[in-house]
DNA sequence: TATGAATGAGATTTCATTCAT
DNA sequence: AATGAATGAAATCTCATTCAT
C-alpha cells in the first residue's frame, strides 16, 4: 500500500519535472501533453489522472516555483551569519536574493511572470500549497517585530511586491532602461520610500 | 491605385478590429484564425496576406490599444479647461484617466495586461506604429517643462509605469489588496514619491 | 491484446484498400488524405497514425501491388497443368501473365508505372515487405536450375525487367508503336536474344 | 512592335528558364506557381497568360529538354572528325552522348525521366515544338542510309529507346544492378542484338 | 498586356480527450 | 490505476486561379 502511494506519487511528480523543463524550453503554447507524458514515460491517460488539462498543471508549477524562490530566499536570510535587522533591509534582501537567482535563471523568470509575481502568489493561495498562508504570515511576522510600526501593511507589502516584480521582470529580461545591477539602487530607493510612507508617525508601543 | 491601396487598408482595419473583439471576449488561445476572418468577412488567406500569425496581430493589437489609452488620455488633459499644472499632477491625471477607462473596460485590460503595460509599450516601439517616438517625447517634453529639475528621466518613468500597470492591474481585476478607488491614494503617493526621489536639489535654470 | 493489434491491422488495412482505389480512379494528385480517411471510415488522425503522408502510402502500395503481380504470375506458372520446362519459356510465361493482366488493368498499370517496374522492386526492397528478397532468389532458383548456364545474372534480370517493362507500359497505354498483342513477338524475341548473349558456351555442369 | 513581341517572347523565355531551375532544385510538386513568378520577375496573372497551368510548362520543358539531348547528341556525331559510319555505331554514339551528357546532369535525367524517354518523345509531338517530326525523320534517314535493310523500323527504334531510357536510368541513377560505365557494355551489345534482329536477310537492293 | 490583391477550397497536421482493455 | 489507440475538431497555412485596375 506505501508502496502503491509511493508510486502515485513519483508519477506525478515526473509529470512535474517533465512538463516544467518543457515549459522553460518550448514554452507552454508550443508544449502538448503527448510531450510531457512521453518526457515522463507515461502514457497519456495517467496525465488527466492526476491533471485536469495543460494550463492546471502550469498554475501548480508556477505556483510552486514563487514559492520555493520566496523560501529559499528565506532561509538565506535566515542563516546569513551576520543577522539582518530590521524589514526594511530584511526585504530588500530577500529581494535582492530572487533577483539574483533569476539573473541565473532567465527562462525561470520568463515562465513565472507571465503570471507575474502577485498573480502567481494569488495562485498559490487559490491551488492551496501548504504552507501558503504560512509564508504570507512570515511576512506580517517581519513586519511585527521591527522597530517601527506601518499602517495598512497589506497595501504596502502588495506596492512592493508589484513594483519589484514587474520592474525587475523588465530590467532583467530586456537590461531597459538599465541592466539589473544598475537598476537595483533605483528599485531599492523606492521600495525604502515606500515602507518609509507607511510608517506611523507615533513611537510603537513596544510588544510585551 | 488609389482605390486598391484604400481598399488593403480597410480589410486590415476589418481584421484588427474582429480579431480585437474576439479576442477580448473567447480569449487569444480560444480564438481561431477562422473565427477572424469569417468575422471580418473576409478570405482565410487575405489574414495571412496582412499578418503573420495569430500572435502577430495580437501583439499589434495590444502596441496598438496601449498607445491608443496613452493618446486618449493626453488629450482629455489637454483639452481639460482648468489646465493642470507641473508634470506631478499631469502623470497622476493621465494614470487616473487610463485607470478610469480601465475600470470601465475590464476585457481590454485583460487583454493588454498579459503583457504589462511595459512590454506593450516596448511592442509599440517593435510594431513601429507611426508616432511611436513622438509619444515618448511627449512625456520627456512634459518632464522639461516642469518647474523642477530631474535625473534619470528614463529610469524615473520606467519606474512609476511599472508600478501603476502592475499594481494597477491588480488592483483593478482583483479588488486586492484593495478596489483601485480605495487603492489610488497609496498608488499616487507612490508616485509622488518616485517623482521627488529623482528631482535635484540645485533649483533648476530657467530656460530662456 | 490480440484484439489491439487485430484491431490496428484491419485500420491500416482499410486505409490501404481506400486510397489504392481512390489513386486508382482519380490520380494521386487529386486524391486527398480527407478523402481517403472518409472512405475508410476512420478519422484523419488515424492515418497518421500509420501513414508519413500521402506519398508514403502511394510508396507502400506501389511495391505492394507490383510485389502482388509477380506472385500471382510465379503462382499461375507453378500451377500449370502443362509443367513450363526451361528459364526462357517461364521467363516469358510470367511476363505474359503480368502484360495480361495489366491489360485488363490498365489504371493499375498506370499507378504501377508511375515509378516504373525497377523502381517500384527497388521500393519493395526499401519499405521491406516481407518475402521481398525471398522473391529475388525465386528468379535466382529458376535460372539455377535451367539446363544453361549464366553470367552476369543480375545484369541479364534487370534488362530483361527494364524492357520489358518500359516498352510493355508504353505498348499496352497508348497501342504505340503496336498495340502489345502485335508487340509481344518482337518483345519475347529480344529477350531470347538478351538471355541467349548471356549464356556460357561451356556446357553446364549438371548438379549433383 | 516588333519591341512588343520580342518582350512577350522574353517574358515567356524567362518563366520557361525560372520554371526549369526551381522544378529541377526542388521538385515540381514543390514548386508553386508564385515561385516560378517570383524568380521570374513577372506578376502571377502572367503566368497564365503564356500557359494553362504547371503542368502544362512542365510538359513543354520535359519536351524541349529531351529534344535538346537528342539535337546536341547528333549534332556531335556529325562534326566528329572521323566520321562515325554505319546505323549500329550511330545509334550508340547518340546514346552513349546522351548517357554522358545525363550522367553529368543528374537533376535533369530525374525531371526527365519522371515521364520516361518515350512518354517524353511523345509529348514533344503533342506539344508541337517545330522540328519534332522533322527528328523522327532524322532517325528513319540514318536507318535508310545503312547498308542493311530493316524490317518494322518503328518496333526496332521503339524497342531500343525504350531499354535504353529504362535501364539507363536507373543505371545511372541508382548504379544498380552496375555504374553506367559498367552497364553500358551490356547495354550496347543488347542494343546491336535488337538491330540485328530486325535485319532482313535478302541483301539491301542499292538506292538508285 | 500586365498586374497582384483577394479569394477560398482544401491540404496537412496537431492534439486534447476519451475509452476499451 | 494505467494504458495508448483512436478520435475528430480545429488549427495553420498554401496556392491555383480570378478579376478589377
Amino acid at each position: 500500500m506505501g508502496k502503491i502511494d509511493e508510486n502515485k506519487k513519483k508519477k506525478k511528480e515526473t509529470l512535474f519535472n517533465s512538463a516544467y523543463e518543457l515549459f522553460i524550453t518550448k514554452g507552454i503554447n508550443s508544449t502538448a501533453i503527448s510531450d510531457i507524458v512521453e518526457k515522463a514515460g507515461v502514457a497519456k491517460g495517467t496525465f488527466y489522472l492526476y491533471f485536469k488539462d495543460k494550463y492546471d498543471i502550469r498554475n501548480k508549477l508556477i505556483a510552486h516555483k514563487t514559492l520555493e524562490l520566496f523560501r529559499t530566499a528565506k532561509l538565506a536570510l535566515d542563516q546569513e551569519s551576520e543577522p539582518v535587522e530590521g524589514l526594511e533591509e530584511q526585504l530588500i534582501y530577500i529581494m535582492n536574493h530572487i533577483i539574483d537567482t533569476l539573473v541565473l535563471n532567465v527562462p525561470l523568470l520568463n515562465f513565472i511572470s507571465k503570471n507575474l509575481v502577485m498573480g502567481a502568489l494569488r495562485s498559490v493561495l487559490l491551488t492551496g500549497e501548504r504552507a501558503d498562508h504560512d509564508f504570507y504570515e512570515v511576512f506580517l511576522d517581519m513586519v511585527m517585530k521591527d522597530k517601527y510600526e506601518y499602517e495598512d501593511v497589506d497595501v504596502m507589502l502588495f506596492t512592493i511586491v508589484e513594483l519589484a516584480g514587474s520592474a525587475g521582470y523588465n530590467s532583467i529580461l530586456y537590461e531597459e532602461p538599465l541592466p539589473i545591477e544598475q537598476y537595483k539602487p533605483f528599485l531599492y530607493r523606492s521600495v525604502r520610500l515606500i515602507l518609509d510612507s507607511h510608517r506611523t508617525k507615533t513611537s510603537k508601543t513596544p510588544k510585551r
